[in-house]
DNA sequence: CCTATCGTGGAGTATAAATATCCACGTTAT
DNA sequence: ATAACGTGGATATTTATACTCCACGATAGG
């Protein structure tokens, strides 16, 4: 059998990352925000690659952040207004997944530039067919997220941000290996 | 502003060549099989990436190849029959978009491999986003695609490959210049 | 049966995208 | 004043994607 790939072109990670943070915030919105540096540690992420997703999540207004010590993150509207849409969207540069590359204009019978004034066919379906995908994701709120994950899940992640909130000088080598 | 990616992750340009190519085949699908230079010439793309595009389709069934002199590439079923959906997931290897990289798993307090039976809630959120773009991919045959397009672009299109049918001694160098 | 035409398939290269790291700077709480 | 934090720019590394090259095999037609 023929293939030329046989890998798959992600979903960029960065996206997993940024929804596994907002889920994460989503269910420690009390007491003071999460700094970045605890978000790095709960999933083993590197903090510094992790600022970059945070930085967007701030900057597209899903995130608050708070500078100087005791600073950190935290959601900047409640978990019912945030949608798996507006996530994707703030880490993911691409508003598209497909890009028109205008085949209709080249070859020997390729049409004018000023013959296409209207989007190609091709192009309008792929176009729908990524509306559908957003529609999609944009019916999905943190909340929801938050809802439907398993209950062990949600206490252990409650126990350890509460146990290091009550030992905040504790040295990260203090913390559980991973 | 910050951005980190101000460029897109297209969908592979290999998925809009092979729409283009199944959609001219669509418009000649009388008389002999269209040669692969043929069909790089008319998009002007290099003739032997599309051969891996071409070898694709062909064993996704989707065309049917005729190897040897005067041979070539024509639909394997109607144009009616073959949707956008089958042939964008012809030459993209990928069926998902989405990759769950486990990070529930990940960090200090992360779930063991025995309790994740089901795929987390994120991963879920983004496959139904999936599906709902391929279900709208599916909708979309051939014959639509053909039926929506410019009478002008159909014209020239058929004018240009009855033309070169009709003189099939002529090299290529007799054909018009892009 | 011989040869030009055409499809198949594997190996290899080049480019761009995505991931990740580093460091210097600015802000805030204590 | 200083330690804890977030910001932002520059840069390295890895991987996906796009594209090329070449040797092989099959068929039509003389």
């Amino acid at each position: 059998m023929l293939v030329v790939y046989d890998y798959s072109m992600e979903l960029p990670r960065i996206a997993e990352w940024a929804l596994h943070c907002c889920w994460l915030l989503a269910q420690t919105e009390e007491g003071r925000p999460l700094p970045r540096r605890k978000l790095s540690e709960f999933f083993d992420l590197p903090e510094a690659y992790l600022a970059k997703v945070l930085a967007m999540l701030t900057s597209a207004e899903l995130l608050m952040s708070t500078p100087g010590a005791r600073g950190g993150y935290r959601l900047a509207r409640p978990a019912g207004e945030i949608t798996a849409l507006q996530i994707v969207q703030a880490v993911d540069g691409r508003h598209t997944f497909f890009h028109c590359a205008e085949i209709r204009q080249r070859g020997p019978v390729g049409l004018t530039a000023e013959q296409c004034t209207r989007p190609c066919g091709i192009a309008r379906v792929m176009h729908e067919a990524e509306l559908a995908y957003r529609d999609q994701l944009a019916l999905t709120t943190l909340s929801d997220l938050i809802g439907g994950a398993p209950p062990a899940s949600q206490q252990r992640a409650a126990s350890w941000l509460g146990d290091d909130a009550r030992s905040e000088i504790r040295t990260t080598s203090r913390l559980p290996a991973v």
